[in-house]
DNA sequence: TATTCTTCTGAAAGCGCTTTCGCAAACGCT
DNA sequence: AGCGTTTGCGAAAGCGCTTTCAGAAGAATA
């Protein structure tokens, strides 16, 4: 008992079974299994004993062995779209926190830059994983009913259940976000014309975010003005594209709410190419707080979306669904806004 | 036969088995097998019936039981530091794209913000994973021994195996890189005095960048003023702090290679407070591409590092060493200096 | 002391696959 | 026709666990 190291046996190069701790401990298998378990009462002595032989064998259990024999793979799986930017590490984290805490491994599975995986990756199927998190865009709905079908449990992020799928889904308060940046405009900064950069059409965020957009408007009189809602797909190249539009067609404005921060960094740049001033004569806010968003020129003032909680939320409803406990059929994670300089707040 | 998805049997509310389909194709189990892995030549009559067989059930064969059976884990551990910025998705991708192709599966576990993992998460032990990716920073030099005395196929990211253990690596060409990026500065741009803003101490990116800015200035024949070497820590706070302190000293420079895209927003930030010009007064590049060095202003001058394929390099390597191939202990990509505004190119 | 509960422990039957081994049948060769 | 070879398939033995079931002690009751 000098090595510190869980090691192979030196001799057979194979690690010790169960069996192997029952006989050096002079009990059953069985007797182990409840010891590693706590399954059941194990006196004193017995356990103490068998712990010395785990010790000294530095015996780790099977996974493989443990899942075949209670038909569980105590493992989440997790569906997601690789475009995400930095959304992207908070969000893991989240999740791989609580799945750790109550003794899920994760397995991950990404959609490429193909769109939507329109078949399910084999490795998260039944009996592979005991549910799934599906993040918004990396699952065609297709293979997403198909899932269903086998009742796997599963649990949406950032994007709702399709028609007729009873499937919990943990988003941010995009609506509520939306309006409350859209309204700072309008109430702090006396903004009138406001710009939409419309997200992607498929995406939920898109959608509530940009509800919300026309509910500030109805809340303070105002009208929408359609020739204000342009394409921003969350992309800059896009967004870019339809702010340098706007300003070459002459379309008076005073106020951009770009979707995303990465429309922002188009937005800002289409502006500054056009000498137009932020905030003085356009005043703009994002969504997300990338990291990328203080570092803009102005600082972007945007929603930050309290990603790594989406990410830890979601595992929550999973494993409860994978227990049978109750679930939330929607959670949304509430928001706040960073005031920065793109806004007109912070100097200038 | 008339729905499309995978389905569990509606009376059981269970999935078929090997048995389910070997009964209903008339033929044993082994055969089942054998057409399922092609393991053994089997006769077309029969691999149809088979075949046919699992449609209709909808067979899909448990991971545990073909994994205990195996003693195989098809799976691949992912041992990552979150921190890393938008790093991340890329490095996922990439691993993740290799490790399907091969027919591995990924499971991933995160070292906190605590600083790297003390010990090895149960779920990428042996057995568990054939062989694990360590990323940076990710697991303590004690818990890489110990897994590594366990004889689990490891690999290293963007790290170097500690003293005396031989651990494949796959990084990228750091030194040449950075010593590309200070060259640039000096050749192209004419700059004399390079200030360094040095990564942490611990990672091996540090060490080689900081190699790299002295080849440099070897090469062309400069000293390095050791004045001109501030901690930049790969981090903004710590390079603002830094670049701010030179100014207020009064210590002469006219660029800054600032290790990390991170740390020049911090050095942009200093530089742009004290009201000095980039590039005219002072020339910057950084490292790593992130999607924020388009964004800055002025765009920045960075390294672009090839992170999908470091993560594809590293997953093939781990597959090598798990199916007993041959190995590169040490594998360099190539990177490439994107030129902005930020070092004085594309006008100004 | 005899009897009924508790507590603890072991034997053994799976979990769903892979894989050796052996047997037939079909093929080629002399 | 006789003899090895292939080729295609099934029986059965595991892989390393969990979990029921029943039995053996020991504690509590009569």
């Amino acid at each position: 008992m000098n090595s510190r190291y869980l090691a192979p046996d030196p001799v057979t190069g194979d690690t010790a079974t169960i069996s192997d701790v029952a006989r050096l401990a002079g009990v059953s298998i069985s007797t182990v299994s409840r010891v590693v378990n706590g399954t059941a009462p194990v006196s004193g002595a017995v356990m103490a004993r068998v712990e010395a032989a785990m010790q000294t064998l530095h015996y780790v259990p099977r996974a493989a062995a443990r899942n075949l024999a209670t038909r569980r793979a105590h493992t989440l799986g997790l569906m997601l779209a690789v475009s995400s930017g930095d959304f992207f590490g908070p969000l893991l984290a989240g999740v791989e926190g609580v799945a750790v805490e109550h003794g899920y491994d994760l397995l991950i599975s990404t959609a490429g830059r193909n769109g939507p995986q329109t078949e399910l990756p084999r490795s998260l199927g039944r009996h592979n994983t005991d549910g799934v998190l599906v993040s918004a865009g990396s699952l065609h709905e297709t293979a997403l009913r198909a899932l269903h079908a086998t009742e796997t449990p599963l649990v949406l992020l950032h994007a709702s259940a399709p028609d007729g799928l009873n499937i919990p889904c943990v988003t941010i308060e995009n609506k509520a976000a939306a309006r409350a940046a859209v309204e700072h405009l309008i109430e702090a900064h006396g903004r009138r014309r406001v710009v939409l950069l419309r997200g992607p059409d498929l995406l939920a965020d898109s959608y509530w975010r940009e509800l919300g957009y026309r509910q500030a408007h109805t809340r303070h009189g105002l009208d929408v003005d359609p020739a204000l809602c342009v394409p921003g797909d969350f992309n800059h190249e896009v967004a870019e594209r339809s702010v340098a539009r706007l300003l070459a067609e002459g379309v008076p404005f005073d106020g951009i709410f770009t979707g995303d921060d990465d429309a922002a960094v188009g937005a800002l740049r289409a502006l500054h190419a056009a000498g137009v001033r932020v905030p003085e004569d356009v005043a703009v806010v994002g969504f997300d707080d990338q990291r990328l968003a203080a570092a803009l020129t102005p600082p972007l003032t945007t929603v930050r979306a309290p990603t790594e909680e989406v990410g830890a939320e979601a595992a929550r409803q999973l494993i409860a669904l994978i227990e049978r406990r109750p679930v939330q059929p929607v959670t949304l994670l509430p928001t706040t806004l960073v005031h920065r300089r793109s806004c007109g707040c912070l100097g200038v």
